[in-house]
RNA sequence: GGGAGCGUAGAACAGUCUGGAGUGUUCGUCGGCCUGUCAAGCCGAAGGUCGCGGGUUCAAAUCCCGUCGUUCCCGCCA
């Protein structure tokens, strides 16, 4: 045996026993009569400390050498306990030092407390892990997808795997893309989704499936978005939008509860998409603060303000918000401007309220007193609020200010936790004249006749899960019905013989006594991001890639063997392979 | 595909705007001292392709162009 305990099982252990532990060194103070150690294991951190002229191995000890210490508990003299400690009240007295296996100078130093470029700290992940914000990441993904599973589990779900090796349909996201060997020039896709599968597993009479399954989108990269992710994907027979939030929010406040110790008691909240965007400009709301966007349309209707006439005649809309006191110059505003610019907006009107009531403001002179009042009333403005105006269409508009809200007001960290259903989304979406679904083409219309009649009112069965501003995932009653299925496909210019040949074995399996069925997906790396107050997916994933998809570790990806491409039957462009001699 | 920021010793930075010898800080490393520290302390030392390439200049870490890497954002992500 290796050892006979772990670090911090050593404050059960009474004083003057002998114990053997392992670990890494974390630090050590020698003082020249006396040295320490600090030993850090997966359990904690405990003191060691020796005689070096007893036992001058000690003094040998660098950061990260991997050890054993064989020694007596005791008691830390008077005024030397460290209450920073969970084992701060005692420590090892060494009889015995190993050295299990040294280790170089290190890349970093294995700190929380020191910020690391995070190329380095990747190029060298094995001993990033090592830091104690790491390893709680990692404790807090295992507590999140164990309190999946228990409670699945309790609930009488079936968990069941699904391939990864499937068909690419061109819809959607960018698919990740296999070469098969024993079919040369054809290709199997990663799944962007096990979506398909879990509802072939509902014709299979599964009735409650669920999978932490690997999803893949080859999609740039974003702080919230890799390659590769892991979702909680799950779908019910029999079941209706409520199952499926009832389901997913036990499930949610299940794991709020492993990984932050908190008793979420209240239903989570619910908004339409409409009133989401209308009221916080997105479809995500981020609801812990407020800020809301307001309507000024009818306020300024008036105005001989050249923008808002253009905007308002030709249908679009005003809104305005309040972001507060802001530290407001001229450059800060040039540069909110060229934010809202880059979001779609022609530009962004802003105002700031004086001590005397007054608006300073460069469009200020073309407003009357009815207007300016009116405004500011609007927008509750006090003295020394900021107020941004965006003059749009009205999809523009409100996701412009939607994104300053959010960047003006939103707060810095996670501590507080807003979850929030949004529900009813549109069936479509526009795009450049072409009608696309907002969620996938297997969501179930609210209703049927107004799909065909007026789809760009149409409702779907859809609804997204939100925490503090992030999407978590989404989900949908599904059309179990082949003819209604085939009807989408149409409206969104899939004709039959297309969707036939993409989707017939599909269309054809609803044919069978499909029964009813719902489900939903959300991002287990989203999730415990957030739960731990952290910013960026990557730090709750273990071997992230960066932004141009490599792993600086492993190198990949990589370029292969020519016998490897032949055996595929894929042939480098020129281009490419000149990458390839130049690297 | 596009925009912005960053790149200086093993690590984190300052220096760059306003050109003048690789100038400096903290940590780590190496050597020495030290009997109660806990990010120990004190003394000393080593350690640099200022990402890379080109240009301007008497002179470039600093200015210009390109390029690579990285981060954030827009597009994209049904």
């Amino acid at each position: 045996m290796i050892r006979t305990h772990r670090a911090t099982d050593l404050t059960d252990v009474s004083v003057g026993e002998s114990v053997t532990i392992a670990g890494w060194v974390q630090r050590q103070r020698d003082h020249g009569g006396v040295a320490f150690f600090d030993l850090r294991d997966a359990s904690g951190v405990v003191q060691v400390v020796a005689d070096p002229d007893e036992y001058p191995i000690i003094t040998e000890l660098r950061m990260e050498y991997c050890v054993r210490v064989t020694g007596m508990i005791r008691e830390r003299p008077e005024g030397t306990i460290n209450e920073d400690l969970d084992t701060g009240s005692i420590e090892i007295g060494a009889t015995a030092i190993e050295i299990l296996s040294p280790a170089d100078v290190l890349p970093f130093l294995i700190d929380d407390r020191v910020d690391v470029d995070e190329r380095v700290r990747l190029q060298h992940r094995y001993l990033d892990l090592r830091r104690p914000r790491m390893a709680a990441n990692l404790k807090a993904r295992s507590l999140a997808t164990s309190a999946i599973r228990r409670t699945l589990d309790e609930l009488g779900f079936l968990e069941v795997e699904t391939p990864t090796l499937i068909n690419s349909t061109p819809e959607g996201a960018r698919d990740m893309l296999v070469p098969s060997r024993l079919r040369q020039g054809e290709f199997y896709a990663l799944p962007q989704s096990p979506q398909l599968f879990k509802q072939l597993l509902m014709i299979g009479g599964v009735e409650r499936y669920y999978q932490i399954a690997r999803c893949y989108r080859d999609e740039d990269f974003r702080s919230d978005r890799q390659l590769e992710f892991t979702q909680l994907d799950l779908e019910g027979s029999f079941w209706e939008r409520e199952d499926v939030l009832d389901t997913i929010e036990v499930v949610l406040k299940a794991v709020a509860k492993a990984v932050r110790g908190i008793d979420m008691t209240e239903p989570f909240p619910r908004i339409t998409w409409q009133e989401a965007m209308d009221r916080f400009g997105s479809d995500k709301p981020d609801i812990r603060f407020g800020m809301e966007l307001v309507d000024l349309t009818a306020l300024v209707a008036e105005s001989e303000f050249g923008v808002f006439q253009k905007a308002i005649s030709s249908g679009g809309t005003v809104r305005g918000i309040n972001v507060g006191k802001q530290e407001w110059s001229r450059s800060r505003a040039d540069a909110m401007t060229d934010r809202a610019k880059t979001l779609g907006a022609g530009g962004l009107v802003w105002m700031v309220v004086e001590p005397d009531g007054s608006l300073r403001s460069p469009v200020a002179k073309f407003l009357n007193e009815q207007e300016t009042q009116g405004i500011k009333e609007a927008l509750r403005a006090e003295p020394g609020d900021v107020l941004l105006l965006s003059a749009d269409q009205w999809k523009t508009a409100v996701t412009v200010l939607g994104a300053l809200r959010v960047e003006l007001g939103r707060p810095v960290d996670h501590e507080d936790l807003a979850f929030l259903w949004v529900v009813d989304f549109p069936l479509f979406e526009e795009e450049d004249g072409k009608i696309t679904f907002s969620h996938h083409p297997f969501t179930s219309p609210v209703s049927i006749d107004q799909m065909r009649g007026e789809p760009e009112k149409a409702l779907s069965k859809a609804y997204d899960a939100v925490l503090n501003g992030v999407e978590l995932g989404s989900g949908s009653v599904r059309i179990h019905d082949p003819e209604i299925q085939s009807q989408v496909f149409e409206i969104l210019g899939i004709d039959r013989e297309t969707a036939e040949r993409r989707f017939g074995w599909f269309l054809q399996a609803l044919r069978y006594g499909t029964p009813p069925h719902a489900g939903f997906a959300f991002g287990v790396d989203r999730v415990v991001m957030i739960l731990q107050n952290e910013q960026s997916i990557r730090e709750v994933i273990p071997f992230p890639k960066t932004q141009t998809g490599v792993d600086p570790m492993t190198g990949a990806p990589t370029w292969v063997d020519d016998q490897q491409l032949n055996d595929l039957g894929i042939v480098i462009t020129p281009e490419a392979g000149q990458r390839r001699d130049d690297g």
